[in-house]
DNA sequence: TTTATCTCCCCCAATTTGAGTGATTCATTT
DNA sequence: AAATGAATCACTCAAATTGGGGGAGATAAA
């Protein structure tokens, strides 16, 4: 049975004219199959167990309920369909939320045909194809920066602080009198312009100091 | 000046064979000039200022300091560079270290040659490149686990707990008293198996629950 | 009808926190 | 030689937080 081996692709995809391109695109390979195309979430979510599709190609500006969210809804019903993300969107939010929300990769528009196939090709064997703008904002969003205004100590305090430590737990862990971590939170918190762990944790985080 | 426009790599890599086999890899592209290759970061960082490579391809794996700390040293004095990795070492730690250090691009060695010019040539426009199991590792990182024992509402709580906000700061942002939190973070507790902030952020974060 | 989830209330003791105001040591820089 | 930055420790004090215990009502789903 040939069958057997064809990709199943369902396409979700506001846009008519991007949708039916895509649809040509997919059945051109004769690796894939586009077994059914929807412009919102909702319809292709009503339809996914009949689809039953290997993968998802979606767009996530879509009227109704965002891809985001049908992300989340699809794989929490449908947790074995690798996902991938199409769209113009590449705002380091949207990107992270559809993450999150557990796509398989993440592409953006501008991509050529060829490669979009080669991304659908790499996420059948178990791999997540991202658009070189979108990998590098992954790998940013790992790396700190690189002129913090604190101490290396400073800095190992404030991480533990963030993982719920109390000042004598962090004491204790650093081998240090847990005055001293005090001594060092107050640095901190003037560094950083606070004056409460929640604010300390807030701005650390959204400086990538820790 | 045609040198201008070559891309100038150094490598570090302490397996001999390998290190050649780049060089001569690297040098047959007329886009890549590697300009010195070196066994240990120590040597590397020495001739740092005097190599001044756009791109440094290294190994993790050597002696001497680590090829992590190597890149974190690297990065701290000379931040322009791109330090790619390349290397037999695919464990979670591995990686995630290498990248908060900051590399630019995690390579496994059974990459083919073709594949590590297509990537050196990526980092130069600004990219991330990464084989397919390290993007499939990255990408998972993001994602939360699918079976947790604590429902949305706890992992709400706990969301907010491990942003380091008190009981009263979660009560108004969730719109509930106070006591309800108490309650929701008593279950919590329960469910993880644990009895302190800490403990319940440390379980939560390695079980993906948050 | 039972169960799960979310909501709220009270008591209590121990700990933690944030804000003061100090000080000493050590290494580096000027 | 003086100054600076970094890391260490001390003591006070009031307010807030935390964790453990108890109990209970509402709603919706199974």
């Amino acid at each position: 049975m040939l069958n057997k081996n064809i990709i199943r692709v369902v396409i979700v995809e506001d846009d008519e004219v991007i949708r039916n391109a895509f649809v040509t695109l997919i059945n051109s390979s004769d690796k894939f199959l586009c077994i059914a195309s929807y412009d919102t979430c909702e319809e292709a979510i009503k339809n996914l167990t009949t689809d039953s599709p290997q993968i998802i190609l979606m767009d996530i500006g879509l009227p109704g309920i965002s891809g985001i969210e049908g992300i989340r809804r699809i794989k929490k019903g449908y947790s074995k369909v690798d996902i991938i993300v199409v769209t113009v969107h590449d705002e380091d939010e949207k990107v992270f939320d559809a993450l999150c929300a557990g796509a398989a990769g993440y592409l953006t528009k501008n991509i050529e045909p060829s490669k979009l196939i080669d991304s659908l090709k790499e996420v059948t064997k178990g791999g997540a194809p991202m658009s070189t703008n979108i990998a590098k904002m992954v790998i940013r969003s790992f790396q700190k920066s690189t002129d913090s205004p604190l101490t290396p100590r400073e800095t190992e305090v404030l991480q533990k602080l963030a993982r719920g430590k109390s000042y004598t737990m962090i004491g204790h862990d650093l081998f240090i009198n847990k005055e001293t971590v005090r001594t060092h939170i107050k640095n901190i918190y003037q560094k950083l312009n606070v004056n409460s762990k929640a604010e300390a944790i807030d701005r650390a985080t959204r400086d990538r100091l820790i």
